[in-house]
DNA sequence: CGTGGTGTTGATTACTTTCAAGATGTGTGG
DNA sequence: CCACACATCTTGAAAGTAATCAACACCACG
């Protein structure tokens, strides 16, 4: 699936998510919109440009040979992803439902580094605590501390919007969608959380999903 | 166990390991020597230098409220860390045996940005291939893969050492020690690798733990 | 030559996955 | 607006993998 992005479209930046931070990096840019489940870059090609997104939801994978995939990062609006160490990109990233995407070239010359490198180490915190997530925590540990985080960034409010697929959590945190889907009956049974739709979930009971966390 | 580095302390780097890159970083620090499982720093901490491993093996991890580690990187000679987003430390660093490492203090005033920023890259790319290791692999693959990684950054050789104990590398990997030990016996019996000693291994067919890496 | 720490191996248990079926939701065309 | 079709999600039963519990072996140290 190789669908390209509608160019130099301008959308207003409404998404219900937080306002985007540190857009004085690159401001003059266009914003490109991507349609659903297209391809913002993938693994092997050639890596450089920065992404900033402006609204929507867009995932970072990486896949293995026989079709497992784990989703290293969701990122949500005013979130910055597509660091590389390489010349080539290591990860595929994809539009979760219609994106807006602020592309920040690398200018040539100016040395925008120390801009960079804030986003850079919050990405690093972000996949090291991850890591904790999916090597030490069971399957409902996982689910409270994604639906904890995702509330986190979406304003700490009790209603929280998942923008992705029971498949894209499953394969975020390390778990089948069936796990994933029991997880949330229980919790729902238990009254930690309501789901008012599909994906639409209300925290009732914060404790209880904390204390899952331990 | 808040043991302090023997410091300005002159260790020839010698350590069997590639030779650091980057030094030009900051070539003026002295080394300081931390013995055999002590804190270089602790989560909570202040945070803002950066650590250059000059010989032996760090480790990086953090930890639930109940017990559970999980370590998120192995440091060998020339590599970096210490890296944080805000300004306490979100983990733990720890010497593995006698470790040897070059303070790298922030500058005031100059922009080291340019040479910190790859550094931090790297890191990101390695946590978010290991996140693939945790959230998809068996017991098997990861074994091998972090197999495969150790002899990688000791020179690609048949021989490689294992500076970390079996605990280390369960909470590397997601694992228990006996799973680890289990696999290692199994990878032995397949004749893949042979164990010199317990902290020494002979990879004896790459094609195998490539194999199971998929 | 004990002694404590570390690593290995075995038996059982527990959790998650897999396989399978059914339910719910969404989009399209009549 | 409703009916149908496909995709997504949920739930149940069986199977598999790794964890836990337990005993023993090995190694390093005094």
């Amino acid at each position: 699936m190789t669908l390209h992005a509608t160019n130099d479209f301008f959308i207003p930046a409404r998404t219900g998510f937080p306002a985007p931070a540190g857009r004085a990096l690159a401001s003059l840019q266009p914003i490109s919109v991507y349609p659903a489940g297209s391809e913002i870059y993938a693994q092997g090609e050639k890596a450089g440009n920065l992404y900033q997104v402006e609204f929507g939801c867009v995932r970072v994978y990486r896949m293995l040979a026989d079709g497992r995939r784990q989703i290293s990062a969701f990122h949500l609006s005013g979130e910055t992803f597509g660091f590389e160490a390489h010349p080539l990109h290591h990860f595929f990233a994809e539009a979760i439902g219609a994106v807006g995407v602020r592309t920040l070239l690398p200018a040539q010359g100016i040395d925008m580094s120390s801009q960079i490198l804030p986003l850079a180490l919050q990405g690093l915190v972000r996949a090291q605590e991850h890591l904790l997530v999916l090597g030490r925590q069971s399957a409902v540990e996982r689910v409270a501390a994604f639906l904890l985080d995702m509330a986190e960034r979406q304003g700490g409010l009790d209603r929280l919007e998942l923008p992705m697929s029971r498949t894209d959590i499953a394969d975020y945190l390390g778990l089948t969608i069936e796990t994933v889907s029991r997880v949330f009956s229980k919790l729902k049974e238990k009254g930690a959380i309501r789901l008012i739709s599909l994906r639409s979930i209300e925290i009732r009971k914060w404790q209880v999903l904390r204390g899952m966390m331990e």
